[in-house]
DNA sequence: CATAATGTTTAAGA
DNA sequence: GTCTTAAACATTAT
């Protein structure tokens, strides 16, 4: 679920709690968190969060003092926010605790995800080795990307390193809307299918955001709603068929996504 | 019970 | 150096 339309939805949620007084951090699974709970205290107890940064997949939550909390997401992650009084939701890893009552939760049910402090948010990105985030990338930085990829596409398109946020499901749709085979090779893609393969990037995280990331308010011409093996294409009258490429399950319209190559 | 699942990292082979 | 594949992480859902 969390890739880039989903994590800026946790933003949003989280930049709510913005300017709040902080109580307390809980750490309920601390493998989950990688910061011991009296360290996290010490660095954000009666402190306050001034900005929510995204880039990519991660979160940051961060102080005035430039601290901040880092967290991502793995497969299974998301937040949740609770009032005073109220309980604990499932799946519960870490909690930050505000002075006016109210909770933000990071939930995670397979544990692939963490939560980590960092002193600096850029050299924490650095570390990180991500690419530019995929509601940023400009047109010449794409194209001449692509040119030089012999890997396939959709492989290329869910590389963090190269462009950051894109992830197994928004793949999909992508290559999808660009009516582009997801194992063509990059650079033996035509140039004009490649600057469509740009829009559709950002025509898709852009719709994916403005419908906050609800997989069913998507349009009708999209194929998340329906991503599964043997439903109806929503472009043509073939179905969807599933592939494995580097091991993750690629949906893709046989008939509407021709292979640039053989 | 077996299998697949939205992510990332690391290793190993071609 | 480039590209591909697999495994590992830990757990849930079907």
């Amino acid at each position: 679920m969390p890739e880039l339309p989903d994590v800026e939805m946790f933003r949003k949620q989280a930049d709510k709690c913005r300017n709040s007084e902080i109580k307390s951090i809980k750490v309920h699974d601390v493998k989950f968190v990688k910061n011991p709970e009296q360290e996290l205290n010490d660095t954000f107890s009666g402190n306050k969060f001034v900005q929510t940064v995204r880039r990519g997949k991660y979160l940051f939550l961060v102080t005035g003092k430039g601290k901040a909390l880092a967290l991502h997401f793995g497969m299974t992650g998301s937040l949740s926010s609770t009032g005073a009084e109220e309980e604990l939701p499932g799946y519960t890893r870490c909690s930050i605790l505000f002075k006016n009552g109210n909770s933000l939760h990071v939930l995670s049910k397979r544990k692939l995800g963490y939560v980590e402090t960092t002193d600096d948010v850029s050299v924490y990105l650095k570390g990180k080795k991500l690419g530019t985030d995929a509601l940023e990338i400009d047109r010449k930085e794409f194209l001449n990307m692509m040119k030089g990829k012999g890997t396939n596409l959709k492989t290329t398109l869910t590389d963090q390193s190269l462009i950051s946020g894109i992830g197994n499901e928004y793949a999909d749709e992508i290559l999808f809307q660009a009516r582009l085979h997801p194992r063509s090779r990059c650079n033996s893609v035509a140039e004009g299918k490649l600057n469509e393969l740009y829009d559709k990037i950002k025509e898709v995280m852009e719709t994916a955001v403005e419908k906050e990331a609800d997989v069913s308010r998507l349009p009708g011409s999209y194929l998340l709603p329906v991503r599964k093996k043997g439903n109806d294409c929503p472009g043509c009258n073939g179905k969807i068929d599933a592939i494995k490429i580097s091991g993750r399950t690629t949906c893709y319209c046989p008939s509407c996504q021709k292979s640039t190559e053989g």
